[in-house]
DNA sequence: GACATATAGTTAGTTATGCAACTAATATAA
DNA sequence: TTATATTAGTTGCATAACTAACTATATGTC
């Protein structure tokens, strides 16, 4: 069917930067309104620590989909207004592993707040199970194009 | 419900920069491999200029879902490439008309077929009626967050 | 043990993003 | 008609993205 082919290839440009970038701009915002000076892309380095101190580099780039060049410069940016450290790992010295500072644990309750009151207000009037729909695609897309690495 | 409140509020660094991230790469990938040197931000703009050629920088802006800064300086990379020529509009010269090259209008085709290639691949097992359920739900995200704009 | 290969992270170079402050042109108001 | 405000676009500054080439440490093989 080469029209629902053409309705598909359209799909990209209509959903690009859409939603996805509105929701980041609010929450980069709603960070700033409320006196933080964290980008959300630091934001989301910080959560996944949150979750689970002490990862490695490369393992911070899986969680948050960047690639280990990226991660670095992040990471720079973050030790650079002392929210986090990178300590060489005894084992293997190549690894460096990223550990939050005091600095950083508070905010976690607060940009935490604002992370649910920014998806509170783009998914208002968004029922659960679309939401689940959303959530199920998105992984079924990165699956798709993740499995089979072309390079 | 505050349990549902947590739900949402992790939903935003789950899905953020999956999938989206994962199509766009991989259609830059599948651009490169093509031989064509244009960045898909780049392609973003003409495709909106091969539906309609002549807008303004203000209004690619508003298609493109960028702010002005941006636009101006991805026009200025593509009529480096010569893709594109800005005119000064006669009725308003503060307006800049952005017309496609006679370089530019080849490359409508085989871009059209790389990115329907590029989504069929991401969206194979996708059904249809997900297809639209997302396209609806990014649609009112962006309405929630655009609608009542705060400063 | 020595040499080749793989892995973790860094750096250089280019593009893109957003905000804020700016210029130039147009519209509004006195 | 002059002064003020608005609008379209540009520029400076900072962060972030990707690729490719690099360094340093670890591993595997002979």
């Amino acid at each position: 069917m080469s029209n629902n082919q053409f309705k598909r290839g359209e799909l990209y440009s209509v959903i690009n930067g859409m939603a996805t970038t509105a929701v980041a701009r609010r929450l980069q915002k709603n960070f700033r309104n409320a006196g933080l000076d964290i980008t959300i892309e630091q934001w989301s380095v910080l959560y996944h620590l949150w979750k689970e101190d002490g990862l490695s580099q490369l393992e911070l780039g899986n969680r948050t989909f960047r690639d280990k060049a990226s991660t670095t410069r992040l990471i720079d940016n973050l030790e650079k207004q002392e929210l986090v450290v990178r300590v060489a790992s005894k084992d293997d010295r190549r690894i460096n592993l990223v550990y939050l500072t005091d600095i950083a644990k508070p905010l976690q309750q607060i940009t935490y707040e604002l992370a649910n009151q920014t998806m509170n207000e783009a998914l208002s009037n968004i029922s659960k199970e679309e939401i689940e729909i959303v959530k199920n695609v998105f992984q079924r897309v990165y699956d798709n194009l993740t499995s089979k690495d072309l390079s």
